[in-house]
DNA sequence: TTGTAGGCGTTATCAG
DNA sequence: CTGATAACGCCTACAA
């Protein structure tokens, strides 16, 4: 069925209901009513490929899925990667997987992909500083946007972002004022965005309130076993804490082992608020996933349709509050 | 750049380079490396587009992702379409993605996937009793795979699944040849296919082994919560179990806290071998997701190709050793 | 508003 | 083995 079925059908050239399809202004009121229910009728869905042959837009987006490194911050990029493909879904646009090793591959596969289907988009996760990626398409003219901030030029492309920095303050916060003095913070090394953010976050609050922490700050690579080995390093010292901010569900939930097989009572906070955190009750700072996809969405559907829009944005996570904290 | 233009370059005609891409066996040795040399060179990509609207084929195949209900099971699926998304690469297809919330939105998102971008095929996850999508798609002939049997008829449509039963079998042995007799089985309600499979692994096997264990067998819904709520029953009756094998690391989970809670000794075995379950030492069934999602492209790439394969594939788990059993 | 002509890049058909 | 030609379904002029 093409396009000249549906315009034997309402009695019209093809022309008009390609103008239905594609400018249905331009179209008189009844004849455009006759039109679309001819469409609705036959089930008619215009051939993309035709489509795209003669547009060069395919209305595809990319994102790469990665393969799962720890299975409880996986499920983060699950959840956007949801979000991302029914926000695409209402404005039109179907979302394609890809995968690869290392960022070579990666900026291969976009030739690759721009190549063969015409993609219209990329949406790229995990920016890091000097992403080569961004580079490559920002050469080439490709429209993208990433989920998360592009740490060396934060003006240089669209991008969405969780306010890191803001989430771990709050948790900070919480502890504060439930009359915890001695918090530690559990992260990762210093040198990528996100791991700093949350660092921050704490840093500053602490430091707002008065109080001298530098001791009971703790980097390390992430996992379950990390944050239970650091936390009973913690809860040894002379001094230990009452309470810890974890860069991540998986440090808070080895934090929280440390914390029960020890049987010292300390509060405990995580971040991702991922599934198990719900499930064992552990209080997590949580992203807006749902909300940074449809925005991320936005973007791209603003850029390629030449609307300028703010492209640049921060979202705010919120504290849920659990039984650790 | 198109397919004119390596033909230029390489002093051919432009259907000498189409040979070259789709039938290479009838163009001269020479003449196949000089065009060969040129699409490197040029660094030239068919278009699918017009591939597409010639051959009516457009090496995408489509998966649903699902939202996430439970974290930890979630990364299942994840890890299947990291797998698909790779072996479908290799094999010159990509993946698209859809979300559904029902299966009839579902099935409405076939018709329009199929309608607007010719897709190829379909993977399907988590077949049930009477599934209405696979009947849909094979009155359309369009080709499509499942991961998961069809509880139904066996017979009906090309599969992938994993041998469930085989998986708690094997656990079940495990634990009985460590000296456990009194080993208990916490799974889901009877009518899932795949919960009714891993029960009858568990039930077999005790059976063979001469045990009437009729009492220990809990059945509950999904989750960290349920699994320590059943366990604990389970440790709190008179003759109480030594073992324990779940039906899902979420549920091990749980027992296993009830197990650490009560101070009882207990083993336990969880299903899915879960990142979670490698991080806190849970001994599990890991289910061959890569292999399984190849083995999905291949059937698929079979069928799309016109050869007969075997079209039913069932693979076996293996029990990864922990600390917990 | 409607109809007609042309072309997007590819592959299949058919003659050389 | 190579070269010309038509066709896939759609959209964009342009003329009516």
């Amino acid at each position: 069925m093409t396009i000249a079925t549906v315009a034997r059908h309402a009695q019209v050239s093809r022309q008009t209901v390609s103008n239905v399809l594609n400018a249905p202004h331009i179209v008189r009121e009844d004849t455009r009513r006759r039109v679309q229910e001819a469409i609705t009728a036959l089930g008619y869905r215009a051939n993309q490929a035709a489509r795209q042959m003669r547009t060069g837009r395919s209305r595809l987006i990319a994102v790469r899925i990665e393969p799962t490194r720890d299975g409880i911050n996986g499920s983060v990029l699950d959840r956007f990667l949801h979000g991302l493909t029914e926000t695409a879904d209402a404005a039109g646009y179907r979302v394609m997987l890809y995968t690869a090793g290392d960022d070579n591959q990666e900026i291969a596969t976009y030739d690759d992909l721009l190549g063969a289907y015409d993609l219209d988009a990329f949406v790229l996760t995990g920016t890091k500083h000097g992403d080569p990626r961004t580079a490559w398409l920002a050469g080439r003219e490709v429209p993208f946007v990433t989920f998360g901030r592009p740490w060396d030029a934060p003006e240089s492309h669209p991008w969405v972002d969780v306010d890191n920095a803001d989430g771990t303050a709050q948790a900070t916060r919480r502890l504060l004022d439930t009359g915890h003095r001695r918090i530690a913070f559990i992260g990762w090394p210093t040198g990528s965005g996100v791991g700093d953010d949350r660092h921050t976050g704490w840093r500053t609050t602490m430091a707002a309130a008065g109080i001298d922490a530098a001791d009971l700050r703790r980097s390390t690579e992430d996992g379950i076993a990390a944050g239970e080995r650091e936390m009973r390093a913690l809860l040894t010292t002379a001094e230990p804490p009452t309470a810890v901010v974890c860069a991540s569900d998986s440090l808070a939930l080895g934090a929280l082992q440390a914390v029960r097989d020890t049987g010292t009572p300390a509060a405990v906070i995580g971040f991702d608020d991922t599934p198990v955190a719900a499930a064992v009750g552990l209080t997590s700072v949580s992203q807006p996933l749902a909300a940074a996809a449809a925005r991320c969405v936005e973007l791209l559907t603003g850029v390629l349709d030449g609307q300028p829009t703010n492209p640049h944005v921060l979202l705010q996570p919120a504290l849920v509050l659990r039984h650790t904290a």
